[in-house]
DNA sequence: TGTACATCAGTGAACGCGCGTTCACTGATGTAC
DNA sequence: TGTACATCAGTGAACGCGCGTTCACTGATGTAC
């Protein structure tokens, strides 16, 4: 980790647009997303009080810079688990579960910064767009599930997307986030939600080819 | 709304607990968990700044008694909706749905008091069984439906009452929130939220009586 | 290759502000007799 | 019924602090010639 303060460096930080963003991760980590302010990433990269203003207009701005960047390492995980659907569409979907899970469990600050922080989402496009490609991503998944129903019994494909993204999003925030103060439980959420999943896939009529 | 502080009163203010709760949600509301500061409570309750600390330690411990509150209003939301199962389990599993998304929409308040405004779940124990109260609900309605299932192949209550929690936070907390900065969809949660119950409840093998 | 200069990232001092918290106090309420 | 007194909710002034923001500045970088 080479953004902290105590890396000499010279009169140019020479990265700093990216030093505040890790700063921001690093203290809505350990404080949440409320308690962190424009000062203290400063402070933590090492530099003025008023560097930042050279790179992000005020304290929102950074929130939704990182915010984007949650929205990407988000999609990148889900497509690397995704992966297209392999080897079926049943046994990727399970990795895609436990994906999700796993960034909301390993990165909440991402996880808060996109989904909790108040950030507008509809207001930045750039966001917007971030979020739209994480999204797409269930979608395909949704979509190629949706295939394998028998034609005629077809349910459509968004709705699909849009209730695995509601149980992901719901056992991730109730159950499976990575900085405590959560409910426990008698289970794994991984497991809850893989149950949850099954349950309702089978409820959809689609056919899983698993044993 | 008699809690604000154009209301005359005399030295003592009669129920100032009460008023900053209010003034905490009215607060909550207008500007986010995040925003809102224990000086602030007091200005708009028409007292002094040092006043609260009789009846608060700090800030955290007034956020705890909204959430408390919170609680108690879901759980009696929620049993007013399942009143008990009638006519039958899943007409009012139906209502009961609709009761939660309603009360996360237009309690947004108290709704991120309780469930995002990092308020320590399982320290404060009159706040966790509050919570539990609530989530007993939830419980005693999977527990009926779950006993609609043929002898030998009930699916654990416990489980459908978490995956039902899940689908309606997750439902709620991505779209069905009161104070905007929400993604829009082409359905209204509630429906949303029902569709994926019903698909959940035929994948559980419980077999709705509804037409 | 060397020099002059434009650009711009980061400085550091300064400011006003509102917050959290404390303190000795004041005035209302209720209770003992 | 009236008086004395204990209790305690709320006052208001005060404090130190860190934040957000501005400003004229300084020093590093890179480019034109």
């Amino acid at each position: 980790m080479s953004w902290s303060r105590d890396e000499p460096r010279g009169y140019h930080h020479g990265n700093l647009r990216e030093a505040l963003i890790h700063a921001a991760l690093e203290l809505i980590a350990k404080k949440g997303a409320a308690g962190f302010t424009f000062a203290e990433a400063a402070r933590f990269a090492g530099v003025s009080p008023a560097a930042p203003y050279r790179h992000f207009r005020d304290r929102d701005e950074l929130m939704a810079s990182v915010a984007l960047r949650g929205f990407e390492q988000f999609e990148a995980a889900l497509a690397r688990a995704w992966d297209d659907g392999r080897p079926d569409a049943f046994v990727a979907l399970e990795r895609l579960g436990k994906a999700y899970l796993e960034f909301a469990r390993t990165q909440p600050a991402y996880y808060s910064a996109m989904f909790e922080a108040g950030v507008p989402a509809g207001a930045d496009p750039a966001l917007r767009s971030a979020g739209d490609r994480a999204f797409a991503v269930l979608r395909g998944a949704a979509e190629r599930l949706c295939a394998t129903a028998p034609p005629g019994g077809r349910p459509p494909a968004l709705m699909v997307a849009l209730h695995i993204w509601a149980m992901a999003h719901g056992t991730a925030s109730l159950f499976g986030r990575g900085d405590g103060a959560q409910r426990t439980l008698p289970i794994a959420p991984a497991e809850l939600l893989e149950a949850q999943v099954l349950v309702y896939l089978r409820g959809l009529g689609v056919r899983a080819t698993r044993t």
